[in-house]
DNA sequence: GCCGAACCGTAACGTACGGTACGCTTCCAA
DNA sequence: TTGGAAGCGTACCGTACGTTACGGTTCGGC
């Protein structure tokens, strides 16, 4: 199982010219992909390599250091358990399908991803457990949290919170993840995601709310 | 959009002996990723560098060939339209999710699905393309006839057969392949398998079988 | 038996790039 | 004013690896 602890929140200890670097380094990612040089990063940051090595170790620290800092980044708000009825539910979950489909189709995701992947392939670092456990189980962190509250107030019906969330991740995320890694041109726009958001969260509801009230079904 | 066409079926052009080569591609890529060397390839196949070369023309030929080469064993049987009934199409169902589960999961299809994102993100061939064609694309061929079917049927209710293809899809995956390709260990046995096929399938069902004879529901 | 094609094994070449060393400038702080 | 830390730019080193070259071996055709 991915190590998830350990240096959650080391943005802290980053300078503003070191998270200048990283930012660079994000850009230069998303540009040119994995195979961006140290030399590259030095001269698109204005910063020496021996600068680099000294703050950053190596180039796998370098890496690991630009995935965390982007994770830091985009720490989103918690949800707020106001209403409590099938309206703030309903929002609350198009809210989050439609955070997700944006995050997953932003170049930044889409690069540090790609490079993740390449990286878990030789097992050398951790870098592929960073990205999940900032991404897909941060976001069944935040989550769960409503799903159980939509229980408790009797809007859902599910024995297993993974489970119902792993369908609703399976819902929004579809194929768009993958085919996005794999280079198909996908535009995502705007009113797309919102309708996909809107979408996943009516089957969602159709496939988990609770029988009374909405018409549903399981097995 | 992807170039599909071309090059469907080169396998044929393949002696037994580039085969082989091929193969030893494929052992070494799930061995080692995708920091495989032109050396360790010749020397697995027990074959020379030049031979490589006059035959792949380069290090990316030679992955292409792979990436081909692979998606031409794995051409299934399509379903036969046998029963139209619904028994017909959940056991159709729980076989296309069953299969795709085990395709995703496999170490072949990982180690693939690596290397062409990897490459998608330099945008140098169209590796990510031809693994998107022979995988997501060409379920989505072998499926839609059968959700057709069943709607022709008066079994399913969908207007778009894409967008209910995605959800089927989306059901069966859910954050499985992301979370492999990121190298979280998730082991997939048969039985998990199989029941993630059915319940994918009954969920598929009651978001797009038709009201009659079923619960259903939809917005 | 002989020739050439195909191919194996290996040595060699060139380059790209990770990592290091060093000189120079800037900028505090004593 | 000066010493030193921090950092920039650049030259340099070592190595890994893609690619090429070449000698030796097998084998089918004449």
């Amino acid at each position: 199982m991915l190590q998830a602890n350990a240096d959650i929140d080391n943005s802290e200890a980053l300078t503003e010219r070191q998270k200048a670097v990283l930012d660079a380094v994000l850009r230069l990612l998303v540009e040119e992909g994995d195979q961006l040089t140290m030399t590259a990063v030095a001269r698109r940051a204005s910063c020496s390599k021996e600068t680099l090595y000294k703050w950053f170790g190596d180039r796998d620290g370098l890496l690991t250091a630009t995935v965390q800092w982007q994770a830091s980044k985009v720490r989103v708000v918690p949800v707020d358990g106001k209403g409590l009825d099938l309206a703030w539910l309903t929002a609350s979950l198009e809210g989050f399908a439609s955070d997700w489909l944006k995050v997953i189709s932003s170049d930044t995701s889409i690069a540090l991803n790609r490079v993740a992947i390449s990286h878990a392939g030789s097992g050398k670092d951790n870098l592929g457990a960073v990205v999940l456990e900032n991404g897909r189980f941060a976001l069944a962190r935040r989550l769960k949290p409503v799903l159980e509250a939509g229980r408790h107030a009797g809007l859902l019906e599910f024995t297993d919170a993974e489970t119902a969330f792993r369908s609703f991740f399976g819902l929004v995320a579809r194929d768009v993840q993958i085919r996005l890694l794999l280079g198909d041109r996908l535009e995502l726009t705007e009113a797309t995601i919102g309708g996909d958001a809107v979408r996943a969260t009516q089957q969602f509801l159709a496939l988990y709310g609770a029988k009374t009230g909405r018409k549903a079904s399981d097995s």
